[in-house]
DNA sequence: TATTGTGAAAGGGTTCACAGCG
DNA sequence: CGCTGTGAACCCTTTCACAATA
């Protein structure tokens, strides 16, 4: 146990069992085996078993793993359930959307900033919020402690806003812009680029005999 | 050549090469090489050629590939360059910011109804639609012959509205709940999943000496 | 007895290295 | 000579199978 790596696939999965066993804590269950949380998930039983077996072991033979021990271990592992400070850069509608999508809140992502570099934007007011001036990025991360950046601006910016959250210390960084950023080895970076998942699904679509691995 | 499988991170790959082409034709190149496109990606030579022998061979030994060509054929496997209706059921924020994004449009995706089940957004018009009741999701998307569903409701109504999907014929599904669908054999789904890519940088964040792998 | 934790085996994607060819 | 196309080697992830144990 312990190793200095884990699978992106490994690390998907234990996001999803962390939710698992919230349904069934409340569910008032206060154990579960690795057979049913691999059903609920669409897994197998050895994959949750080596997926956990990455951080220790929680389960008891026989029995399985007690359900509020495991959830509070895994949230921990993950690092939710304490209150991370977020920039969103790009104000934009999907900047909004994410904005008011309270899920994040819930699970203790908090918008805390918001930038952009068009002058019509800046100095409105979102909810608590103002937007700044992006060339204010690297004061307002310190004063507010914002540890995660969230890019939402057009492709054509992307890799500009980016670096310039990296050099204000930010090293946790989810990229909407449909462009391949380049950015220093340290920086985790996570892109959710809808237009590439349109087209797997019409690659789907096209070739029907085909099947798309995972 | 030609085998029944592709893996999803070769087919990610693949829609990044097509943006590559693109890059490099609007530059009037007529002629790459399998290392300069994977410089432009941050992958291996042997990786881009492993790719698109998938499909073929595309290059001439020697010389490289022919940019206007391989973007062409690219573009037909990966089933672009034709125009896409797609359904989005769920008439808010994040369904709002999907539908003004008009990179979806450049790429064929073409948004063709809205449907929602709240009577207070049934009727309203987005552009040039009107949120039409989920009702009549099944006589819409024939009459248009919407082939992509997308899928931006709340958690809890994801999965029934998948399922309506399904029953009308739908069977490419982008799913943004964050909640694992369940779906018969036959259908492709594809999940963004923010709360998961969050949960993602906050663990890396949390586990500092740990890498996660792709 | 039921179920975990884990080495070993299998599977599949990536990298290597070179033959083939323009 | 330069670069592609590809079999073989390598490596990582998943699955199997079973010893350990509550």
């Amino acid at each position: 146990m312990t190793p200095r790596r884990i699978s992106d696939s490994a690390l998907r999965r234990l996001s999803h069992y962390l939710r698992f066993l919230e349904e069934f804590e409340a569910q008032g269950r206060d154990t579960v085996s690795s057979e049913e949380l691999a059903d609920r998930g669409g897994t197998t039983s050895a994959q949750v078993r080596k997926d956990l077996s990455h951080f220790g072991s929680f389960g008891k033979r026989g029995l399985g793993y007690p359900v509020p021990d495991l959830r509070a271990r895994l949230a921990r592992i993950l690092g939710v359930g304490r209150r991370w400070g977020v920039a969103l850069v790009g104000a934009g509608k999907l900047g909004a959307a994410l904005y008011a999508y309270d899920g994040f809140r819930r699970r203790g992502f908090h918008v805390v900033a918001v930038f952009d570099d068009d002058p019509r934007k800046i100095g409105r007011r979102w909810g608590q919020l103002e937007v700044e001036d992006v060339a204010r990025l690297g004061a307002t991360v310190h004063e507010k402690g914002i540890e995660i950046g969230i890019v939402v601006t057009p492709a054509d910016a992307a890799q500009e806003v980016a670096q310039a959250m990296v050099a204000v210390g930010i090293t946790a960084i989810l990229n909407f812009a449909p462009r391949k950023l380049v950015l220093p080895e340290g920086v985790t970076l996570r892109d959710v680029n809808l237009e590439i998942e349109l087209e797997a699904l019409c690659f789907a679509l096209t070739h029907e005999g085909w099947e798309v691995g995972r």
